[in-house]
RNA sequence: GUGGGUGUAGCUCAGUUGGUAGAGCACUUGGUUGUGGCCCAAGUGGUCGUGGGUUCAAGUCCCAUCACUCACCCCA
């Protein structure tokens, strides 16, 4: 037997409903917002990622399925979006008649990681991000969005993350005062913080071994090496928070795994997943649009989890599949004939329509019928034929009266679609 | 990439110190029930993940391999 690739899935018919649910409403609360859809390609050049997510990091190190194409190219299937956005943005001159343009794109991402509850090599995100906003209030509504979302799905036990990473200024500084302190407990972290120090030493505020946790316990917040300009739009992103009501934690160790993230970045976090924390994350990529090629434009975004929401509401409400308002059980080849041409009308007309195709028993069609949860059974066995009629039965009240086929159709329509 | 757990009928699982497979649900047929939901009876369905090895004999022991799963790592 052919199985499917490991790490990736296949999203079943009982599933699908609440995936559209999420997407309907996410892009309602969006659209309100003034977010567009954008679509774009799942393939791009390696470069792309290279440049924007960093060559240091994981994903870019050794998660990418990365590919040479016939022609020669190197190419990748995308591990996040927002790379693809800003070259979108770009690559279209979006900024030429209004640099401030906002979208939201939801589709398929690839990462080669090792599978595990709630990450999957193929995983889908929602991502929202705008372009050309300098000031505060974006970040806050970002935010505001993210809860709002959480709120309209029911998803409960989630606390919204935010913290400052800086930028290009003041960063620096800090990463000095941190390595100085790591220089001297460098006993006490683990293997791959020592490794981390070297490359990207702010990770080492994220590592949960213990030991790492007591090294870093004194170790500087950026928060506190913030450059003024930082400082200020952080502390107003934080008042507008407050001030709206909208909850957040402070949380000085939340970094991004990512190269690009500037100033404020939040994360949403959930207890529901085991380890997988993060249903939801983003934050400023101020420096982005420039280092890409395009004039210098701030941007902010985030990007949801969409597997991990699924899976959170799925533990929180029953899915069930549509029922069927009508299941034909027709006895005898004729009688099925028959039934199979009113289903095709039926439907054809909107109605949620079912029959059983094989040739069985009453009761054995009966029982599929209230497997289904049918609403209305409609027997038409051999004798009713030669009478003429059909037997509607409510399964509900177990009420059934008599129809004449000569126009079932319409009267079908009528009595199961007001 | 590293570690732990699991892999027996469509599903959930039993299977004792190795002796050539079982239950419940589901499914099929029949009975009963005013034409389904309860009950009764019979039946279909498994090369015990795969490949080696030990043995007279392996689901049961050993090795390898694959898959699933959880954690590390990383991130959404």
């Amino acid at each position: 037997m052919i199985q499917l690739i490991r790490g990736f899935k296949d999203i079943l018919p009982g599933e699908t409903a609440l995936w559209q649910h999420i997407e309907k409403t996410a892009t309602a609360l969006f659209s309100a917002f003034g977010f567009g859809e954008i679509r774009l390609p799942i393939m791009e050049k390696t470069e792309l990622f290279a440049r924007s997510i960093g060559e240091d990091t994981d994903i870019v190190e050794k998660e990418m399925y990365t590919f040479t194409d016939r022609g020669g190219d190197q190419l990748t299937l995308r591990p996040e979006a927002t790379a693809s956005l800003v070259r979108s943005y770009i690559q279209h001159k979006m900024y030429a008649d209004d640099p401030v343009r906002r979208f939201y794109t939801i589709g398929p991402m690839f990462r080669r990681e090792r599978p595990q509850k709630g990450r999957y090599r193929q995983f889908y995100q929602i991502n929202v991000e705008a372009f050309g906003i300098e000031g505060p209030f974006i970040d806050a509504q970002m935010i505001y969005m993210l809860n709002t979302l959480f709120e309209q799905l029911g998803v409960h036990g989630t606390q919204a993350h935010v913290n400052s990473l800086g930028c290009p200024e003041c960063r620096p500084k800090f990463r000095d005062a941190l390595l100085a302190l790591l220089d001297g407990a460098e006993d006490q972290l683990c293997s791959d913080c020592r490794r981390r120090k070297a490359r990207n030493p702010l990770r080492v505020l994220d590592c949960k071994v213990p030991g790492c946790r007591e090294a870093v316990k004194g170790a500087p917040a950026i928060v506190d090496y913030l450059c003024d300009d930082c400082r200020q739009h952080f502390e107003v992103v934080k008042q507008i928070l407050t001030r709206n009501d909208i909850p957040f934690v402070l949380d000085k160790r939340l970094v991004r795994g990512l190269d690009y993230y500037t100033r404020t970045t939040f994360e949403i976090q959930t207890t529901a997943l085991g380890a997988q924390s993060a249903v939801a994350g983003g934050g400023r990529y101020d420096g982005l649009v420039k280092a890409l090629g395009g004039p210098a434009t701030p941007g902010i975004g985030f990007a949801i989890g969409f597997d991990r929401l699924v899976e959170i509401l799925a533990q929180q409400r029953d899915i069930q599949a549509p029922n069927p308002q009508l299941f034909i059980a027709a006895l005898g080849d004729k009688a099925r004939e028959m039934a199979f041409q009113w289903t095709l009308a039926l439907a054809k007309g909107g109605l949620h329509v079912d029959m059983e195709h094989a040739n069985k028993s009453l009761k054995a069609q009966m029982k599929r019928a209230n497997r289904l949860k049918a609403a209305h059974v409609l027997i038409v066995g051999e004798d009713e034929l030669a009478a003429g009629k059909g037997v509607l039965r409510d399964m509900a009240t177990k009420k059934q009266i008599d129809l004449s086929i000569d126009n079932i159709i319409e009267t079908l329509q009528q009595r199961l679609l007001a």
